[in-house]
DNA sequence: CAAAGCACTC
């Protein structure tokens, strides 16, 4: 890897035993000054040890004056996060150029000190030195939109608006603050589009989650580098589209262009929202095979999509072997550990990353509050829900409370619970109100789920969860005159009720069920292990938990409707095409219904299969009968 | 006589 600094035939450097190896001395005598060299050297460096040796030369040839020599150096060390030193060789310098600030400025704004960037460009414009282009191009990346606003004057007062780079600056300056009009009528006054300014553009749509004007710039963008592509896929990722997500990264494989460590952190997510362990893991070996380096990102978004994709044991794995473990990637295993109910994993966790000094923050706490939540922890939820406040000094967000309240209500104090939510100093939202409704559901509590209800309805806070859940109360108790007062309220209220959805991946390719979907190429295989399954249920004495069907039916209908529930046709389908004695996996977009929770318990005994289910909220393995949730959920 | 803009995890 020293081979370019060996051709450049380098002058005579300090000798240790280390420099010997890396920069031999000259062999040759090349006709360039020694100036020269040494910024060429500079230029090559392939590693902090390098410029160490090179620093070291400079100051024994007495040129650590030279202006552009200290400029190169002071841009080196910040490209390798030194940025002390960088500030140090700036401040050795008596009268810096614009082309010192800038560096500076570039230097912090890279490494996100962005507050101390724009320190710096004040003082030196208090130092009466003029910004160019360049300096617009490095500053304008730590700018909030106001102050973006105000450079964006400056720049045009300076003449240097029609630059391409500080154009691209602005544009992403307006489309951090959200202001899409805006970025976009100066990328349409652009006189030149560089692949640059256009994957500037197609952020600013994505993040915004307007995928469609992303798309349409994407498309228009010809030669696509990895920074592109990766841009939106992310967006399809972020955005809840991970399908689109994973064929537009099928579609990068071959146009040829390598994924980066970028990518897969995008296409992991994708994997982990879908519940697509194969491809999963396929990406976590091509992660090994193609030198993609393992950083803090890239670990964390592994451990995510392992906990996601039902695999707890892997995502341990993996976490275990990362080296740097940042707040995230302790945030990612404890809750991990809490979808997969196993709180007393999660509490221990909680307890190792305090010892090492890693302090935890308000995702940490949502982690923790909702592990307690998965198995009823009521005085330890409430010891760390103050711990958060009086000794981290974290105000409590509107997911701690709605953490608090799923805890209370659901473990049966709803009372404490209501008043919790009354007391508490932000406005409750429809996922707290929600949390309520639910908990009277499960203790049938129908006063009041009313109450709620009222409340909700009258100040248009009402969703589709508020309805579907106020009619299971109604029908549980057999109201059906509630239960119609309840549907035509729905009506009116224009919301659409969200379909049950059920997933299993099979040979790599995620199949979808509704309930009664007869559209699988498979569905009469599917129908008939249903059958199958039913005969097995009779066998067990069975009886369906009929109290759970929102329709005023006869007996029988009801029976039948339950029958087809979109994740009995998953299980069916993962029956029938996969080996037998293998983990089927199943992700359902709502809650798992009680009776499908009960009939599920009695397939892993049936067909002694072990059965991962992700529902909304959290997993549950069902194995030999029973699940991993104590039926608590 | 030197230099720059776009991407990622809970």
């Amino acid at each position: 890897m020293s081979m370019s600094i060996v051709s450049a035939a380098p002058p005579p450097l300090p000798t240790t035993a280390k420099s010997a190896s890396v920069v031999p001395p000259a062999t040759t005598t090349a006709n360039t000054t020694q100036p020269q060299r040494l910024a060429f050297l500079i230029d090559n460096s392939r590693s902090l040890d390098h410029l160490l040796q090179i620093h070291a030369a400079l100051l024994r040839h007495g040129l650590h004056h030279h202006r552009i020599l200290n400029f190169k150096l002071q841009r080196s060390y910040s490209s390798y996060g030194r940025l002390r030193s960088s500030v140090a060789l700036f401040n050795c310098n008596s009268n810096p150029t614009v082309f010192n600030w800038t560096a500076l400025i570039h230097d912090h704004a890279h490494l996100g000190v962005h507050q101390q960037a724009l320190l710096y460009f004040v003082q030196m414009m208090g130092d009466g030195i003029e910004p160019n282009a360049f300096t617009f191009s490095s500053i304008l990346k730590s700018c909030p939109l106001e102050s973006g606003k105000a450079l964006h004057c400056h720049a045009v007062k300076l003449g240097l608006c029609s630059d391409s780079y500080v154009r691209t600056g602005l544009v992403d300056v307006y489309a951090r603050g959200g202001e899409i009009v805006s970025a976009r009528r100066l990328f349409d006054s652009m006189p030149e589009r560089s692949l640059v300014s256009l994957t500037a553009m197609i952020t600013c749509y994505a993040k915004h989650g307007e995928l469609k004007e992303a798309r349409a710039v994407f498309d228009e963008t010809l030669e696509r580098d990895v920074v592109c592509w990766n841009v939106m896929i992310d967006g399809y990722a972020q955005h809840g589209k991970p399908n689109e997500a994973l064929v537009l990264f099928r579609q990068m494989l071959g146009a040829g262009v390598r994924p980066n460590e970028v990518t897969v952190v995008s296409v992991l997510s994708a994997c982990g929202q879908l519940g697509a362990l194969e491809l999963g893991r396929w990406i976590h070996s091509h992660i090994k095979s193609n030198g993609i380096q393992m950083n803090a990102y890239v670990g964390t978004a592994l451990v995510v999509m392992y906990s996601k994709c039902g695999s707890l044991e892997d995502a341990i794995l993996v976490f275990k072997s990362m080296n740097h473990k940042d707040v995230v990637a302790w945030n990612s295993m404890i809750l991990g550990f809490a979808i997969h109910g196993s709180s007393q994993c999660a509490l221990g966790t909680f307890s190792a990353m305090c010892r090492l000094g890693v302090n935890p923050n308000d995702i940490t706490f949502i982690a923790i509050l909702t592990a307690c939540s998965h198995t009823g922890l009521i005085k330890e939820g409430w010891d760390f829900f103050n711990l958060m406040k009086d000794k981290y000094r974290i105000q409590p967000k509107i997911e701690h409370y709605g953490c608090m309240v799923n805890l209370l209500s659901r473990a049966g104090s709803l009372e404490e619970a209501y008043q919790l939510v009354k007391e508490m100093e932000i406005q409750p939202d429809a996922v707290i109100w929600g949390t309520l409704l639910g908990a009277c559901r499960l203790h049938a509590k129908t006063a009041l789920a009313e109450e709620i209800a009222e409340f909700l309805v009258g100040k248009d806070l009402a969703n589709c969860g508020t309805y579907t859940l106020l009619s299971n109360i109604y029908a549980a108790s057999g109201d059906w005159d509630g239960v119609a007062k309840v549907r035509t309220l729905m009506k009116s209220s224009g919301v659409i009720k969200e379909k049950g959805c059920s997933s299993i991946e099979v040979n790599n390719r995620v199949h979808e069920f509704v309930a009664g979907d007869k559209r699988h190429p498979k569905s009469r295989e599917i129908y008939l292990m249903l059958e199958e399954i039913n005969a097995w249920l009779k066998t067990y004495n069975y009886r369906a938990q009929t109290d759970t069907v929102l329709h005023d039916l006869g007996e029988e209908q009801k029976e039948q409707s339950l029958e087809v529930h979109s994740e009995r046709l998953a299980i069916a389908f993962g029956l029938i095409s996969t080996e037998a004695g293998t983990t089927i996996r199943i992700v359902k977009n709502l809650r798992v219904c009680s009776d499908c929770h009960a009939v599920t318990k009695l397939i892993s005994l049936m067909t002694g299969r072990k059965i991962v289910m992700r529902d909304r909220n959290r997993f549950h393995h069902f194995v030999k009968g029973s699940c991993s949730c104590g039926d608590y959920w």
